[in-house]
DNA sequence: TTGTAGGCGTTATCAG
DNA sequence: CTGATAACGCCTACAA
C-alpha cells in the first residue's frame, strides 16, 4: 500500500479506502489508485486484514457424524454454502468431525476463541449432542443444517421431513399397499423421529394398523438397512412395501430383497428418503423424497453471513419444502 | 499476555516465550506463567500470531474433479490428512473445486499470494490441467494425492495402479477366465492410463488377445460403467469377466448385468478398483483393489508439513502399495 | 534469564 | 476529500 501511495502521491490511508471500496474518495484519485494497484500486482495481505478487523474470514464446517464426509449429502450442502460464500471474502475451513472432543464443544469453542473461525456450520447434529450448550455460551454464530435443534441461540435450516413421509405414504396407499414396513433411523437424530412420526401419523389417518414387527431400526447406513430388511422380509405376512428413513438404508433393503430372490418392485416396493445422487443410479432407480440440501446450504450460508456482518446471533428455524420423486422401485402390490 | 505478565511481575515477552514453549526461561517463572494463563483463561489470538509469523496456518484442499467431494475417496484422504494435521497448529480450508477459474490456477494462486493458505493438497488432478504450471511459479508447496504428475516442483503421492491391475488379472487367470473385458477411465487421469496399461500388459504376457470391442470407456462414475457394461455384455462371444478401472464404474457394470438377468458371479465376474467403502456393501460384495487412500493422505500431509516448516518445496513421487481384495463378485467362468 | 524497542499491514478515528 | 496518528497482539533482535 505504501508503494501505491507513493506512486500516486497520496497516503496509504487513501489507498486503503479505495481498495476497500469505501466512498468519500475523489473519482480521479480512485482511478489512479486502482490503476497503480493493478500495475504493481498488489495483493492484499489477508493476514493483516484479519488481524486488523479481528475476523478470520473463515466459516468452520463440522459434524459429529462419521459417515457424512463421503456422502452426497455433504457434497450438496457444501456446494450450497459455496455458491453463497464464493461471492464474499469468506472461505471455509473443515474442522474435526467425529472426535471424542467434539461432543463437549471444547475443540470447536477453542477454534472460535482463538479466532480461527468467525462462525460455524454444523451438519448432522444429534439431539443428544451436548456441545451446543457449550458453544451457545460463547455467542458464536451457529447454523445447524439438516437437523432441527432446540436452543435459543442456535439457528437451524431443515426440511419438512414429516410432510415428505406423508407424501410417501399417500403414494403407497394409492398404489394399493396396506402392509407397509418402516426402517427407522437412529433415535438421536431429529430427522429420524420426524420421519417416523410422519409415517405413523399417515397410517393412523388411513386407519391402518402397523404391527410392531414392521418397525426396524438402522443407523442411517447400508448395513443397517440390509439387516432391517432381512428381518422385515421374514415377517408373516410379508410387507408389500418397505419405507426406509434414508436412501442409504433403502439400498440395504434392496440387497436384503435380492438375497432371497425378490424382484423390485414386482414383489416388494421400496422407498427411500433424501434423494442422494446414488438414488437415481440404483437398480431399479429409487423412489424417494428429495431434500433440497444445496438450497439448505445456501440458506444457511446466507443466515451466517448476515449474522457475521451484523455481529448478531442467528436464531430461528428455517424449514424448506421437500418433494416426492417417483422412480421405479414402487408399484402396486402383486395379487 | 499483558494481563498475565502483570500478574506474574514479568513482561509480555517472557509470557510469549513460555506460551510458545521456548526454552531459556526459569522453571519457576514458566510455571507461574502457565498457571496464571490457565487461571485467566488465556487463549492465544491466532490472527495476531498469523500476522506476525506471516503464516495462515491453513493447508488448502482443492480438486478440479466434481465428483470427488461426496466420495469415500475424499473422505479417506481427508481423514488421513487430519490424523497428521490434528497434532499440529494447522487446519485445513476447503477451496473451490471445479470452477472454471480453477484450471488456470488463478484462484488458487491468489489464495496463496494473499496468504490464506500456506500450502496446497490437490486431489484427482487431470494430466491436462494447466494450473500446476501457474502455481509452480509461485513456489507454493503442493502435494498431489492419487494422481501422478510430472512437474519438477510438485510432489505426488500415489499408488501402484499397474501392479494392482496385474494382481487382478492374475486372479482372473487363475479362475480360468480368458475373455476379459475392460472399462477404462477418462484419458486425462494418469491412474486411468496406468490401470489400463496394467491390464494390457498382463494379457500380453499371458498371450491373451483382447479384441478392441472388449474395451469401453467411462467417466469414473456409475453411469459410465452402466453404459460400458451394456455394450460389453452384448458382445459375441460375451466376456466371462469385466474389469472396471474403478469401483463406481464396477457398480454400473453390476446394473447392466442385472438388466439382462445375468447373475454375478455365476454368469459374469466383475472386478473394481479403489476399494471404496461401498464396495463391501455391494451385492454381491465386490472384488477390488485396495488403494491405501488414508495412508496416502497421511503421507501427503507429512510431506507438506515438512516443507512448510523448512520453507522448502516438496518434490518427488511417493508410491504406496496396493492389495487385491477378493470378495464374491468373481468366480470361475461357467462352462 | 529477562527486558526493551520496534515492526508486521491494515484500518479507525479524528483533524484539517 | 485526504492526511496524521495510533492501535491491533504477537514475535524477532538485541541489550542488559
Amino acid at each position: 500500500m505504501e508503494d501505491i501511495a507513493r506512486e500516486c502521491g497520496v497516503t496509504k490511508m487513501t489507498v486503503s479506502r479505495v481498495l476497500a471500496g469505501r466512498d468519500g474518495v475523489k473519482q480521479s484519485t480512485r482511478e489512479k489508485v486502482m490503476e497503480t494497484a493493478t500495475r504493481l500486482n498488489y495483493e492484499i495481505n489477508a493476514l493483516a486484514q484479519s488481524f486488523s478487523s479481528n475476523r478470520s474470514g473463515f466459516v468452520g464446517i463440522a459434524t459429529p457424524f462419521d459417515g457424512l464426509l463421503g456422502s452426497s449429502y455433504f457434497k450438496d450442502a457444501v456446494n450450497g454454502f459455496r455458491r453463497v460464500l464464493d461471492d464474499t471474502v469468506f472461505s471455509f475451513s473443515l474442522f474435526d468431525t467425529n472426535s471424542e472432543s467434539f461432543n463437549d464443544g471444547e475443540k470447536l469453542g477453542k477454534l472460535y476463541r482463538q479466532r480461527r473461525a468467525d462462525a460455524l456450520l454444523l451438519l448432522a447434529v444429534h439431539t443428544s449432542d451436548r456441545f451446543l450448550e457449550t458453544l451457545e455460551q460463547l455467542r458464536i454464530p451457529i447454523v445447524v443444517v439438516g437437523e432441527r435443534v432446540d436452543h435459543p441461540n442456535v439457528c437451524s435450516v431443515s426440511c419438512r421431513d414429516r410432510h415428505g413421509m406423508h407424501q410417501v405414504c399417500d403414494h403407497l396407499f394409492k398404489l394399493g399397499h396396506h402392509r407397509i414396513a418402516f426402517v427407522e433411523g437412529p433415535r438421536d437424530f431429529s430427522t429420524a423421529s420426524r420421519r417416523k412420526e410422519g409415517f405413523v401419523q399417515s397410517c393412523l389417518e388411513k386407519g391402518l394398523e402397523i404391527p410392531d414387527s414392521y418397525f426396524q431400526q438402522g443407523h442411517y447406513n447400508t448395513r443397517g438397512g440390509r439387516e432391517a430388511g432381512r428381518i422385515l422380509l421374514r415377517q408373516n405376512p410379508r410387507p408389500t412395501a418397505i419405507i426406509a428413513a434414508n436412501d442409504a438404508m433403502a439400498y440395504g433393503v434392496y440387497e436384503s430383497a435380492r438375497e432371497i430372490g425378490l424382484r423390485i418392485p414386482q414383489d416388494i416396493s421400496i422407498v427411500g428418503f433424501d434423494n442422494e445422487t446414488a438414488a437415481a443410479d440404483m437398480f431399479p432407480p429409487l423412489t424417494t423424497v428429495h431434500q433440497p440440501v444445496s438450497e439448505m446450504g445456501e440458506e444457511a450460508a446466507r443466515i451466517l453471513l448476515d449474522a457475521i456482518t451484523n455481529d448478531s446471533l442467528p436464531t430461528g428455524q428455517k424449514v424448506l419444502d421437500v418433494s416426492l420423486i417417483i422412480r421405479e422401485s414402487t408399484a402396486p402390490p402383486s395379487a
